[in-house]
DNA sequence: GATGAATGAGCATTCATTCAT
DNA sequence: CATGAATGAATGCTCATTCAT
């Protein structure tokens, strides 16, 4: 834990593959019945190994979950910082976010799933500040066009609500129907609500 | 001769407690985390009587599915043969759902989290033919009513969608959010559409 | 737990082997060497069995040295009781621990040994009271013979010091040295002290 | 050429600080609770390193042992040397065992405690060397005050026994008994017990 | 019907030790 | 010399299930 990378160094082959055994084995058998065993012979891994990396199952769940989680917010941010323009950002954030869910669709479904599982007590603190550098992120690309008068001046919380919160509702709904609605059209369709909700408008 | 309910209204003190125990245990705790051992302090019966009446834990939980659902049932068709008229009726039908669900809030949850547990597998058979008993229950029911061109001749399985499917979905979302939307409303609007829908109309 | 019947009827043939076996286990192999899976060899009895009756090692450890440590008590006590007069009593109860000693040296070793272990922490209740009932039979047996004169009137601490605090010394000593000094010369010896610093002395 | 005492005085600040935290666990864990990963982390060495000095846990402890032997060992016979007249030289020989004792109670328990653990066997004859040579200096300190008649010409295990077995059998009671006796008047007593002992006696 | 002792497979976890860098 | 990732055997413990009374 030397000069501190910002956390988001935590590399090693082993611990990626170790995670991603996990999230495999947690996404098709449960917590509960996904076995140290399984996460093993799935990861190449050896029971030792794992135990190395991570000090706990429960701490091997939490991990997969700020992972996950780091993971999106990451190439959220990114697309955002790529797109400086006020209606690209704004697009390009909701585009980013269908496309990763749809490219890691179990990786999202845990997400939903296991928020509030057990294991993730022990996380809170974790979870917080890494949510915390996320927002942060946010709130840096919106300010300026908010300054600029590009976009209107609302809270971050309901900035946040009016891109994200529908992208993750329909996202919930997509994964739980396998019958899938078409998800172009929704991504389509939020991201213009989205723009309309959030753009400053000149004139009454 | 009474009824004929089958055999499946099994009786029994002991019984009755071990299911109430089973089905409080599950719900607060899951499948899988509660314990035999859980249910047992619960329910105040030993081990071994709970394995004399289940043959297994699967096997409760199956039980437990199939007594809460025909509870349900029951309520449903009691209700229904005690409302002759086609309007009546089919108010009623609705009415009587949501008294349950709202009095049974715990079992109703269970019904719906649990119908494609695992456990569940080997009691398909019995569980179909307790469906069976309630749709027929509730042909013999509407019948008539169509017959005396009082209701449309609509297939059964659309029929039941359209009284039943939307309570069902209320009552989800119902259950699933504290902030309690006014369940009254519901079953009034929900009535009332189900009989627009159902209603033979005299008419074009 | 009914009835009560003053703790002393944990019976059980199974949870006397278990007893038996972890005493020996913990004696030869010293408590952390020792494995559950050693205990169950020994004991005949199965993995669960022992977690039947006791709910971990650390408890097992701990009930072996309360039941030790009750046989001890109840074989003085009763050879007390069988002995009403004050130099018989006396005499008897001397020789009484040092055939104890000399008929269970294994139990007697781990009883001196384990006192502080780690694992005796959460039975340190039951442990005083398991005391407390030894002092009060003590108690019933000399209190007469103080208040006849008969024996000097010297609080109990200090009582049974003069009495069983040298026993237990050259016990201590006994187990150590495998040159066994003569034990019978030694109850006479401490037998013969004790009464000399218990007998009340008509004249100075 | 130096004072030539084996190759056992190795340095090494890393294999100081592991000895150092060896003893330290071993003492306040025992042997078996105490792990690699409590050294490691008391010493600041990594794991390897730990690996890299010595051959196993077992080797560590039987290092450990050694080393505490020799310093013990080497402070007996400087001081020895140091006092080249033969009352000077025993009392001296008590004293500084004395201090030694009192300087380094952790060390002395251990080497106590440990004399016969399993640890030991395999390095019985790197200690009976080390013995010998300790045993070598002695001699060499008696052998001219016993030719010039200054000293009683007795064995020399006996002669160890009068001097240093006291001294011992005193040490193991202070170091079992936190209400201190007396140490420097034990010191004194055993010392002129010891001269007393020892010195050739003109007349009958 | 009821009881609780007995069973044993299975699990998470620990820890001494090895090895590549 | 130093590091820490990797290994896997061993251990304490859980829990559904069986069975004698």
């Amino acid at each position: 834990m030397r000069k501190q990378r910002g956390n988001y160094a935590k590399s090693g082959l082993r611990r990626r593959q170790i995670v991603r055994a996990a999230l495999n084995c947690f996404t098709e058998m449960g917590f509960l019945d996904a076995t140290i065993e399984d996460i093993r012979r799935r990861s190449n891994a050896s029971n030792g190994s794992i135990y190395h990396h991570f000090k706990s199952k429960d701490q091997l769940a939490a991990a997969v979950y700020l992972e996950g989680l780091l993971a999106w917010q990451e190439t959220l941010l990114a697309e955002l910082e790529a797109h400086p323009g006020a209606l690209d950002g704004v697009f390009a954030l909701v585009r980013s976010h269908f496309r990763w869910v749809s490219d890691h669709p179990d990786w999202t479904r845990y997400l939903f799933q296991m928020r509030h599982a057990g294991f993730m007590a022990s996380t809170e603190d974790a979870l917080a500040e890494q949510t915390k550098r996320f927002t942060d992120g946010l709130t840096q690309w919106f300010t300026p066009h908010v300054e600029r008068g590009a976009l209107r001046p609302v809270p971050l919380e309901i900035l946040i609500s009016l891109t994200i919160g529908p992208s993750l509702e329909f996202s919930r709904i997509w994964l739980s129907k396998p019958d899938c609605p078409d998800m172009e059209l929704a991504a389509a369709e939020i991201a213009k609500a989205a723009w309309q909700a959030l753009r400053a408008k000149r004139a009454g």
